[in-house]
DNA sequence: AAAAAAAATGCAATCGATTGCAAAAGTTCT
DNA sequence: AGAACTTTTGCAATCGATTGCATTTTTTTT
């Protein structure tokens, strides 16, 4: 019993006196076989306890059936839920998902991008580290022709051939200031990621846009980047309070630093919206239940890893030459009462 | 240009005026390969980009250097940090990870454990669907010998040749419970999940066990289930409107609940922890930053992930039989505003 | 019933890397 | 120099599934 061989087509045809064509053919479901046959055949295999040997199958076809995802954190609300999504599309279609994390190290992802390679993936979705500069990294893949499909953090190369995925940040960046401004703010600070990246510099162009559209000054002491976690709170309340002019309005690029802000301004007595106005980013979880609800821009994480993974098969099932464009998803500011200085109190 | 053909190592063998087998060989830093050669054998390699042909090595190894990782859900804050302490283990040493959700259905988790079968995952870290009554979908695994290792959702068949990594539920549900005692609650309400799941029936266990140690009548009516996600705070809350006896204090086992149910209290003016003390379950994130703060049980995700991992890791590399074992980590009660009646206003 | 056409099946090579065993090359010792 | 080892390298089979082409079987047509 302990350690039997495995089935192969090859013991399947002997049982059943054919070829191992036959039963490959067969097992595939080509209509060449006659229908008969191909029933005897599938119902041996199941007899048998036959298993698909996927091995030798992707070396023949030279085709892993996986795709990798890179992307830069997998225990961030928003990120994994964009990972969800992505899971959701690619079981739809019996598709593996090799998953790898970079934690905002271009180092990391390039090695995470020689493993994808070596495995052999047949197309890759990434969103970008923060550090990330170019694309060179992914040289290998575009040689080889291997779809890459970019979504949130993305990058754009000149000539580069992915398909990206994103929302409009800089209107997104837009719209939350706007909004600030016209509760009032005046001096609006704006906590950003490292502005390297795409999706934190798109915002704060829209986040300028909107200043000079309402004849605010842009003052830079104003911009402060934060690697916008659990501590970013602390860290910016105190680059705040040492300013000659405090400001009254926050924009921060995401829930969690939005919200670890608040807490900081809250045990400090400053009062939120009245004093400081705040507006996040992603509307995860927290942002609705925290106290006071947090005003955020709604970013459809999930839809968008549907979307990117779909995307990213199609281009694998039609095998038609990767055409670079560019998908943008909606965004949706959603006013609550961190911002909200107009409503009545119940 | 286009398409050329990859690279073997036949094809480094006759630039080298070698064998495939001195080449593989030396690319694999057999010993028994001069160094000159070895180094010659890199070299050539990296000079004409060799890459590894990993489908063939595996069909011939019948290994595939990958670990299967199958979970409830990806989007949540304490699952994916499970997740990313077990990609953090695997990339340390160079082992892929397929990742697959069951979104809580028995259904779906069959489904994943046949794809990864197919794969031919070299293991397995499961943590189950929440409605998962049995592991006999894991009869292939156990037959072919292949590794299982349950997490956090694990079911302790007898006979189960899986090691488990979990925490000590029960003692946690009745430190959570023993705390909102001592803060003078005499009805406490208990808000679980799926009851068939080893976590949410032992976190029962230690709840009814503190009620009676400290000579508390247990009330059925007072155990509710629920799925736990954001609408529960409305339907939980709701439930114990219509009771004729109010509770004072509420053990709810994730912190989501917690605050969904904080919530809608706080909506409908009741005091928390004055009129209701909360404790939620697990310490995630927003625990942390939530008004009030919110009482509960530290439980080290992260580091499950990467014991999970190493521990099935090390199975793997020795090739020892499993010998089903359980790993219980610590957990830590960690006492907030939303049950603390002691503390004093600062 | 034979010829022609269509349908079903089989042969054998192929995808690359690995490895037991044999053979060759190189050293050491009498 | 030749025997007796050691050290290096090569041969050839193997892991299973796939597929172009050839062959056999069946069906249709005349």
């Amino acid at each position: 019993m302990i350690s039997r061989k495995e089935v192969t087509i090859y013991d399947i045809a002997k049982a059943l006196n054919l070829s191992a064509s036959t039963v490959s053919r067969g097992l595939r479901g080509n209509p060449v076989i006659r229908k008969d046959t191909r029933r005897r055949i599938t119902e041996t295999a199941n007899a048998m306890g036959y298993q698909q040997n996927s091995f030798a199958r992707n070396l023949r076809n030279n085709r892993s059936n996986t795709i990798g995802v890179i992307l830069p954190r997998l225990n961030s609300s928003f990120q994994s839920s964009v990972v969800a999504g992505i899971e959701k599309e690619a079981s739809k279609r019996k598709i593996n998902l090799i998953i790898s994390q970079s934690r905002e190290s271009v180092e990391k992802e390039k090695a995470n991008i020689s493993t994808m390679y070596n495995s052999r993936v047949d197309g890759l979705l990434v969103s970008l580290a923060s550090d990330t500069e170019n694309l060179a990294h992914f040289d290998k893949f575009f040689k080889k022709k291997i779809p890459v499909v970019l979504f949130d953090r993305v990058k754009g190369n000149p000539g580069c051939e992915c398909i990206k995925i994103v929302i409009d940040n800089e209107q997104a960046g837009y719209d939350a200031v706007k909004h600030l401004i016209e509760q009032g703010c005046k001096r609006i600070l704006f906590l950003g990621g490292n502005l390297e990246s795409n999706v934190y510099h798109e915002r704060h162009l829209g986040y300028k846009r909107a200043l000079a559209e309402h004849g605010l000054p842009f003052d830079p002491e104003l911009t402060i980047m934060d690697n916008l976690d659990e501590g970013s709170g602390k860290r910016t309340v105190e680059k705040m309070l040492r300013m000659k002019k405090r400001p009254d309005g926050i924009f921060a690029v995401n829930d969690t630093s939005a919200v670890a802000i608040i807490c900081t301004l809250k045990e400090l007595g400053i009062k939120v919206p009245e004093d400081i106005a705040v507006v996040g980013f992603n509307n995860v979880f927290i942002s609705r239940v925290f106290d006071p609800a947090l005003t955020t821009v709604h970013y459809p994480g999930e839809e968008m890893g549907e979307v990117a993974a779909s995307t990213l098969i199609e281009l694998l099932d039609n095998d038609k030459p990767v055409k670079p464009k560019t998908i943008v998803l909606d965004h949706k500011l959603i006013i609550r009462k961190s911002s909200d200085r107009n409503q009545h109190p119940q």
